[in-house]
RNA sequence: GCCCCCGUAGCUCAGUGGUUAGAGCGGCGGUCUUUUAAACCGCGCGGCGCGAGUUCGAUUCUCGCCGGGGGCACCA
């Protein structure tokens, strides 16, 4: 079958063909062929000329005439092909192409008989020949393997995937401008760092060789963002990779796109109504019609009172890991009592709380044990000003007021060490610029971090990161 | 890392311990100047993921490996 369009690419280059041309002046695409024409009637002709190109997607012979379906970005037009228009050469070339080549055509808009809007080719070229059988036309590709490694194929053969991208696109775009407006200043900070933090997550590792040491992917902007802050930015924002080294599922992909903004003179409580009004902005802009209710403004709970809902543990009546254990048990609730206390409390929330938050909800103030860059509650001893965003079953957010005491940060760093010490593996390396920088002085700040991954999830309304990920890390 | 499931034509799939493994789409040839998963006629384009074993005989049974999916763990 390769022998087949091989055959034909060389018998083209005998009769002096070039099945790659450099370039097809005055495209415009599909989309707006039909938009021009949507009021045509079946049978209807027009003097209106087009050129439109893509691939050749199917093909339907009627002997001395034919139809053809081209494919662009923005959609599919039948294209009618007829010998005493094209002439003898013109009309067999064309027949003679193979499903998946690329082609440029000319033509003036009709709607057919059943009301099929058409373009009566005038003229056409060859603009790259395919050799290579495309995915098969009904069906589409459906193998997911397949898919996600060879997703040019994905992205020719199954149109939904083509809009989930560019859907994906549009909500990024529209998070640029959200925040481009509001004064915050795109940044870019280093994804090789010499030393991780900002998450509790493992790195990757890797070596720069003519320095002769190991740096690290980063795992959050976090540190750099707010060194920023100090620097006097006041607003700053980062959208770009993470990367943790962790397993995959689902919801986790190593290498993941996250968003950052910092904003000076904010709390956590402000981050919230931003947070609120650019979901609820990105969802209007991509014209998001599923079961998610984006509407501002959205529920907030106490990760106390959201814990105690769903479980009947009080988990601020039971702040060490004996009485927590205990009172889960009370509740009919099993915990690894291996675990520290406050990993009990991520546990009783990510597996009891978590899955039943199917509409926006903030879950806000978290113990401090969990948050090593979160400023301590102004009200709630323990607690930090934190609050995680969820939809969909799934967090797609995390914030908080920044600590922005140097002593106390550098105490935090110190508690960290000792966690690390008893075999925590994910929790912080002590960074002594940032808490140099934070000596420097840094106003009160509230930052976020949002999963750009997770928020196409839900505007998208897929269940798997990997649906939204164009090249998801593969086993 | 663990558990379960899957791997047949370019694509989507069916199938059997036994003579030359099937269908649709795609491809090739033919009829057909408004069809649309075009239709109709003709042609199968593959040693059934890889390796070993059981068996007179394996695509089909067993084991291992590779690749994938789902789940768990990990992770936010």
């Amino acid at each position: 079958m390769d022998e087949d369009r091989r055959g034909k690419l060389q018998r083209l280059r005998e009769r002096g063909v070039e099945p790659f041309p450099h370039a097809f002046p005055g495209v415009g695409p599909i989309s707006v062929v039909h938009e021009a024409h949507a009021g045509l009637e079946a049978g209807e002709d027009t003097e209106a000329v087009h050129r439109v190109a893509g691939r050749l997607a199917a093909r339907r012979g009627h002997g001395k005439a034919a139809f053809l379906d081209v494919v662009d970005r923005s959609g599919r037009i039948q294209v009618h092909a007829r010998l005493d228009v094209l002439g003898q050469d013109g009309f067999e070339d064309l027949l003679g192409l193979d499903l998946g080549d690329l082609v440029g055509v000319d033509g003036t808009a009709f709607k057919s008989r059943r009301g099929e809007l058409s373009l009566k080719a005038t003229g056409w070229t060859l603009l790259a020949k395919s050799l290579l059988p495309p995915p098969e036309k009904f069906h589409g590709l459906e193998d997911v393997e397949t898919r996600y490694r060879r997703r040019e194929l994905d992205l020719m053969a199954n149109e939904e995937s083509r809009a989930l991208f560019i859907l994906r696109s549009k909500v990024v775009a529209a998070i640029r401008r959200w925040l481009d407006a509001r004064g915050f200043l795109e940044v870019e900070t280093p994804v090789l760092q010499p030393l991780y933090g900002g998450a509790l997550a493992r790195p990757f590792t890797t070596h720069h060789n003519s320095l002769g040491r190991d740096l690290y992917l980063r795992i959050a902007t976090e540190l750099y963002l707010k060194r920023l802050i100090v620097g006097g930015l006041e607003r700053v924002y980062e959208l770009g990779k993470d990367f943790r080294n962790e397993g995959l599922s689902p919801k986790h992909n190593p290498e993941f796109t996250m968003l950052e903004f910092y904003e000076a003179y904010a709390d956590y409580t402000d981050i919230a109504s931003e947070l609120e009004q650019l979901v609820a902005y990105v969802a209007t802009e991509v014209g998001y019609e599923g079961e998610i209710d984006f509407a501002t403004p959205w529920r907030r709970v106490t990760l106390r009172d959201a814990i105690l809902k769903e479980t009947g543990v009080d988990v601020l009546a039971a702040r060490d890991r004996g009485s927590l254990l205990a009172a889960a048990a009370g509740q009919g609730i099993e915990l690894d009592s291996t675990e520290t206390w406050p990993r009990l409390v991520d546990d009783l929330l990510s597996k009891h709380v978590e899955p039943k938050l199917a509409q926006p909800t903030f879950i806000l103030d978290y113990p401090v044990e969990l948050s090593p860059f979160a400023k301590a509650h102004r009200s709630e001893p323990g607690l930090v000003e934190r609050f995680e965003c969820f939809a969909g079953g799934m967090e797609f957010a995390n914030a908080f007021t920044e600590l922005n005491d140097p002593d106390e940060q550098r105490a935090r760093f110190e508690e960290q060490a000792r966690l690390s010490a008893q075999g925590e593996k994910e929790s912080q390396p002590y960074d002594e610029d940032y808490v140099r920088a934070l000596e420097q002085g840094m106003p009160p700040t509230g930052g976020i971090g949002v999963g750009i991954d997770r928020l196409v999830m839900l505007m998208a309304g897929r269940s798997s990161i990997r649906e939204v990920v164009l090249f998801p890390t593969m086993r």
